[in-house]
RNA sequence: GCCGCUAUCGUCUAGGGGUCUAGGACGCUGGCCUCUCACGCCGGAAACAGGGGUUCGAAUCCCCUUAGCGGUACCA
């Protein structure tokens, strides 16, 4: 077995389906995903369920989806570690034989009083191996009499346990540090440690890569491979993901679950080449790499040794890159999907079958360059799918309609619009140029109550395009709404910058 | 507390003894474009944590300090 990964290498993703998959986990995955393409090796999926109070099944659907976004696909497995009991204890069974595990007595509290002492003398808590020392006869009965007990290994005093971590480097470790670990519950279930060692061996598991987090695991399994006589995986530890105030990263720092990054109208190669760039780089500029490219470029050892932040900013510009670079028609069907996936969208039903029509997309395309993610895209189109406006941009309304003659202005330039002929841009803007021009009016005087009228915002996409993604009739509507509005505010407050003139003004 | 890992612009990073007056990207910012907002383009501010060594020469090597993170379970 070499470091080398090769067509024969296999590596798994391991996670405990104890919350959702977030996305220091993803990443994890992604570069174990990575490294298995691209050596043609492969990659296997394993759910670490021991833990039966914390595990559930929702969870395991969550990181199944997840995967599944991300493109994350696998040649072997789901393994359920749950379901397979009987190997773990056949390790169990075969280390006691040889003596290398041993049931302990021990009580909590003993134990509990141990970790103080250890506390008080500035050291660290390892078991003392009370139990280690007690006969074979003396515990047939104890077990014998329902004396709950753990299973320990037993831990060579003074040895060493080395290896040489592809990323971190040799990582020498005393094993007296570890004192005589639990690796059955007095319940019978296997600890983790165990676990891992018995799957990584069964599934022929060659490089494992996983979160740093598990570091000071290695020493603990590497001894039980060892033990059990089985060739030891090679290891790379990744270091972590941490949130914009470096901590580790939790719900506390917003969305940090894959799903909730679907949810928000991300795409999975955004993603994907986000997260790569988290703690690996190819060179010194690039920044985007197709998902082939990742694959044929990735490799251990360009992988960083520190911790990076997970910068949301960078991944929201970089998921407005893929959505600018998509052909029309795909973004297009990519936002018809996710608006009516969302599930606190109420999208009437003739917007709904709007969604259907060429329409659509040509107000997708109006909004795509003004948008970084799908959910962006949703709200910057909502004025375009309700029936009409609910309310008006505050600071946007005192602006540009609130002011002097606008609600008279508005409607000569609605008579303008309905004496177009064309209802086209070049017709559109002759009609509104002129129409500034006899007016005496910057031409932006009048675009601007104009789009505050259609759209309720004062921001939006070119203003002959907003005219013509509702036609005619519609605009004039708008138009006349807005006058009413316009017209039912009460009048300006006698706050001292608006003053008198304004309302004779109005002619 | 103890053990371990890490330390370049706010963030992701390039850099592996001279080519570094430290490069790219996000963000920020000035300008151009312009009916607004975006997009795009052009410019700007912004970093080698601190202190000792080693060396002719240190962002790069070593040590210490500091800081951050991880671990310290009958969790994974």
């Amino acid at each position: 077995m070499t470091t080398k990964l090769t067509k024969a290498s296999r590596l798994r993703f391991a996670p405990s389906p104890t919350g959702t998959l977030h996305v220091g986990g993803a990443r994890t995955a992604l570069f174990n995903w990575l490294l298995a393409r691209g050596c043609g090796g492969k990659f296997i999926l394993r759910i670490e369920d021991t833990d039966r109070e914390r595990s559930t099944e929702e969870s395991v659907q969550v990181i199944l989806d997840a995967m599944a976004w991300l493109g994350l696909d696998h040649d072997e497995g789901p393994f359920y570690q749950s379901r397979r009991g009987e190997h773990y204890a056949l390790a169990l069974a075969t280390l006691r034989e040889s003596g290398r595990a041993y049931p302990c007595f021990c009580t909590a509290e003993r134990l509990d009083a141990l970790r103080k002492q250890a506390r008080a003398d500035g050291t660290a808590f390892v078991y003392d191996g009370l139990c280690r020392a007690l006969g074979e006869d003396e515990r047939a009965s104890r077990i014998e009499k329902g004396e709950p007990h753990v299973i320990r290994f037993a831990v060579e005093p003074g040895s060493i346990t080395e290896f040489d971590d592809m990323i971190g480097g040799p990582r020498p470790f005393e094993n007296d540090r570890l004192g005589d670990f639990v690796i059955r519950r007095s319940d019978g279930s296997p600890i983790y440690h165990l676990t891992v060692v018995v799957d990584d061996h069964e599934m022929e598991i060659t490089h494992v890569v996983r979160g740093d987090d598990h570091v000071s695991n290695t020493p603990r399994q590497l001894l039980l491979f060892d033990a059990l006589g089985w060739d030891r995986p090679h290891y790379a530890h990744l270091p972590l993901i941490q949130g914009a105030d470096k901590a580790r990263l939790s719900k506390r720092h917003g969305a940090t679950s894959v799903l909730e990054f679907k949810r928000e109208g991300f795409l999975p190669e955004a993603m994907i080449n986000f997260l790569a760039l988290l703690g690996w780089s190819l060179d010194a500029e690039t920044e985007r790499l197709t998902r082939a490219e990742l694959i044929e470029n990735f490799s251990l050892d360009r992988i960083n040794r520190s911790a990076a932040v997970f910068d949301k900013t960078k991944l929201e510009w970089m998921n407005g890159v893929y959505l600018r670079s998509k052909p029309l028609d795909e973004v297009t069907k990519l936002a018809r999907d996710f608006f009516r996936l969302d599930p606190d969208d109420a999208l009437d039903l003739i917007s709904d079958k709007r969604l259907d029509e060429p329409w659509f997309e040509s107000i997708v395309a109006l909004e795509v360059e003004r948008s970084r993610t799908l959910g962006e895209m949703r709200r910057n189109l909502d004025c375009f799918l309700v029936a009409s406006l609910e309310s008006y941009e505050e600071k946007g309304a005192r602006k540009h309609l609130l002011k002097p003659g606008v609600c008279e202005q508005l409607a000569r330039t609605a008579e303008a619009l309905r004496a177009v002929e064309n209802f086209e841009a070049e017709g559109l803007e002759a009609a509104l140029r002129s129409l500034a021009e006899r007016e005496g009016l910057s031409f932006g005087k009048v675009v601007h109550p104009l789009r505050m009228s259609l759209t309720g915002r004062s921001a939006s996409p070119g203003i002959f395009d907003v005219l013509i993604a509702f036609g005619r009739e519609t605009s004039l509507e708008r138009i006349e709404q807005a006058r009413e509005w316009i017209e039912a505010q009460p009048p300006a407050s006698e706050s001292p910058a608006s003053e008198s003139p304004r309302q004779e003004q109005a002619r």
